[in-house]
DNA sequence: GCAGTGATCATA
DNA sequence: ATGATCACTGCC
């Protein structure tokens, strides 16, 4: 379902990944796709803090992959991931600062795979802006999602990444409990 | 439980 | 130029 919301100005995106995370959640994430507009509240998130988190990509420095990635907030950051699936991220934060939230599932689409797949995203969108001129943005419905619903894990795969495997970075909103 | 899949990046 | 790696998925 979904009606129109607010659009997500990029100042929603110019704080620390893990608040930008926590927030999204509830958020819509809306996409033109080949069969119409399609409007998802964003079920699970998780966030790559910035040069010192191990598990992020800007962490070993700049390359021709990441950089979008140091980009100003608001923006997409896309990459190919095991030469089959496409991983969808907003940047967050100042430009300098490689830190982005991973979308990980919204509405009936889960994995971030599977999330690219079912809106037909690409690296094409990499570096656009979350507006809806670029054909992927996020929109405020006026959910809010109490905290009782929300719960933290630690990321999926990134078991290279030290001390930053275990924090807890994943933000999954959960059904309400009776 | 593990193979598929190919761009990307470090190493040379 | 070459090889290891990889923020996953689907089928065994």
């Amino acid at each position: 379902m979904g009606s129109e919301g607010v659009v997500l100005p990029a100042a929603f995106f110019d704080r620390p990944a893990d608040r930008v995370a926590r927030h999204l959640l509830g958020k819509q994430l809306v996409a033109r796709t080949a069969s119409g507009v399609v409007r998802l509240p964003v079920t699970e998130v998780e966030a790559y803090l910035g040069s010192h988190d191990l598990a992020c990509h800007g962490s070993r420095g700049m390359t021709k992959r990441n950089a979008t990635m140091f980009g100003p907030a608001g923006s997409w950051y896309v990459y190919l991931c095991y030469g089959m699936h496409w991983m969808l991220n907003i940047v967050t934060g100042k430009p300098g600062v490689p830190a982005a939230v991973l979308l990980r599932g919204a509405g009936h689409l889960t994995g971030p795979g599977r999330l690219t797949k079912g809106l037909g995203i690409d690296r094409t969108l990499d570096g656009a802006e979350a507006v809806p001129a670029s054909g992927v943005w996020f929109e405020d419905a006026g959910v809010r999602v109490p905290p009782r619903q929300i719960a933290r894990t630690p990321r999926i795969g990134i078991g290279y990444a030290g001390e930053w495997v275990e924090k807890p970075l994943r933000f999954v909103r959960e059904s309400a409990s009776p």
